[in-house]
This record gives C-alpha cells, sequence and structure tokens, in this order.
DNA sequence: TCGATCTCGACTGGCTCGGTCCAGTCGATT
DNA sequence: AATCGACTGGACCGAGCCAGTCGAGATCGA
C-alpha cells in the first residue's frame, strides 16, 4: 500500500487542527482521543508532520499542536509525502532514482511514473480547507469528552 | 505497493508476447530467460493472466503461451487488475467495500477514491500496442539464447 | 513411452507496517 | 526549584505480505 495508515491518521489529525480556529492548540492526546488513533502512533506521525513544517509544536503544561499555515495553502500532497513514501512500485516513488535497468524496463517505466504522477496531481490539487468543506468533520466535534458513547 | 514486480513480470511478459507476430507461441522458459524473470515466479504470474483470459495456453513440448487478442485491445489495466489488488489503502481497492466508517473517514474518502480512479484511467487508456510503439522492445530481441553474454 | 511443457498447492525467508514501551527534555505553574 | 503535563526519540516486536522456491502431477507431440 502507497498510502498507509500513516497518511490516513496524519490526514484525520490535520482536520482535526483545521477545524480549530487559528490560535487554539491540540495535544497528541486530544488528537488520539477524537481522531480515534493509538497516541503512541499518532505521535511519530506528529513528528514528521513537524518535521516537514506542516504543523508547530509546543512542549509544556498547555502545550500541543497547531498548523503553521491557513488551510488553503496546505495540500494533501504534502500530508502524504512527508509520511508515506508513495513508491508506486520498486523503482518509481519519492526515493532517489533506484537504477532498474532492464531491457524492457524502458517501456514500463514510463507508464509507471505516469500513475505516479496522476496520483500527485490528485493529492496536490486537494487542500484541507476543501476536505473540510462539505464534510461531516463538525460532526466530530460534539464527541463528548466525558462520557465516551457505549460500545455498540 | 499497489504494483508489486507480479504485475511488472507479467507487463513484461506481455510485452514480449506481444512482440511476436500472431501465432508464435512461447514457453514460460523462454520469457523467463528473455525477460529475466524467475521461472517458477513467471509460472505462477501466467497462471493468472490465464484466469484473466488475457493469454492463451498449450501444454506439450511445443507449447506454450500466446494472447488472446490483438494488442490494440488489451490495456494495462487489464494486466495489473489481474495480478496485483492495487489497494491504494485499506479502505479503497479492488476488494469488496472494506467499511471504514470513521469519523473523519467520509472526508478522506473521497480523496483517496480520486487517487484510486486517477491510477485506473491512466491505465486503462494504454493499450499494449502503444507501450510496443516508440519503446526499446526490439532491442530485446536479438538477445543470443546460445551464447550468453559473459557476466560483468 | 518419453520428454517438454503447463498446472497446482505448499512452503519459506525477509521486510515493512502498525503499534507499544520507556527514558528523556521542555516549560508553565506553584 | 519542584512538579506535572506535554512533546521527543529510539528501541523493540508481532503479524502479514511479497518474492521466490519446490515438488508432484497432468497434458500433449513425437
Amino acid at each position: 500500500m502507497p498510502i498507509t495508515t500513516r497518511s490516513e491518521y496524519g490526514m484525520r489529525a490535520m482536520l482535526m487542527l483545521a477545524s480549530e480556529h487559528e490560535g487554539r492548540r491540540m495535544s497528541a492526546g486530544e488528537l488520539s482521543e477524537r481522531a480515534q488513533i493509538p497516541k503512541k502512533y499518532l505521535e511519530q506521525i506528529l513528528r514528521d508532520l513537524k518535521g516537514a513544517g506542516l504543523i508547530r509544536s509546543y512542549a509544556g503544561v498547555h502545550g500541543g499542536y497547531q498548523l503553521t499555515r491557513p488551510t488553503t495553502e496546505i495540500t494533501a500532497g504534502e500530508v502524504v509525502r512527508s509520511l508515506d513514501q508513495m513508491n508506486i512500485m520498486s523503482c518509481v516513488g519519492t526515493l532517489p532514482e533506484p537504477s532498474c535497468d532492464h531491457l524492457l524496463g524502458c517501456s514500463l517505466r514510463p507508464l509507471w511514473q505516469r500513475l505516479y504522477s496522476a496520483m500527485h496531481e490528485v493529492l496536490d490539487s486537494t487542500t484541507l480547507q476543501q476536505l473540510t468543506e462539505g464534510a461531516c468533520i463538525s460532526a466530530a466535534a460534539p464527541l463528548s469528552l466525558e462520557a465516551p458513547p457505549p460500545a455498540q
């Protein structure tokens, strides 16, 4: 899978952060709880998002995370690329040109690369803003922090 | 990786078969040798291609494989789908709707699905014929079957 | 009958993904 | 300066899948 749970979770977290108005920080714990993601695992992911410059972090008692840019200026492509290698296949991906010099390689390679490009085009043309619009993000907000809904 | 070596090898084999004029059969051994693919592994792949109706097989001394349709009527999409599941991610792929009912799922799902569609569009709009044109397939043909080039 | 070929299922080693654990650092509050 | 809540970093681990191998069997032409 070129898109792993890391991207899924990362996108969810970004959308949660996007749903808060500008300044508000959200801690890993809060994000974890509301987006239903294992906390420790999410922390790894947040680290990477920070490394990519997509979020800022603050330590300390009232610490947490927030987006570094407005939601209209962050694309799904940036998020996904910072979390997943998105290797379409062994010889085409984010990694530096891994040399696949096979006889027929030269005729297949362009195909895989077009695939790769097509995916990035979709991702790069989608902003967080677009994803929050017309989605049921708001429905996630009222999730009770005190009394979790009874298991089904 | 959504596109595994199965697809890569399968495509190579299909291109080899495509490069032969209509009737000629090629055995797994020959394909394996010329396309540089482990024979036993290739046999598995050929089985799947046959299962998908893309190639015909003949047992016996002068047995082998050949395409069931002209190269203009076989798309990369058909080949790849018969060999790989192409699951873009856990909840979007060839498999029957695997239910991912998460709060934020509804806003992310369409994105993953657009990704999925974009890939298939590329694959489905590419025929074997197109891949053989302007490629160095022909360069593969003269590969000596008697005296393999000295190992480097 | 013989040998070349396709067919089928079982098996396996390595690697990645998804996730956990623990030890450490940072910073606001007291 | 002690403390507590939060972030940081790395080691670790089990399960599952990918890539590939093996061996036994069926099929066909000569």
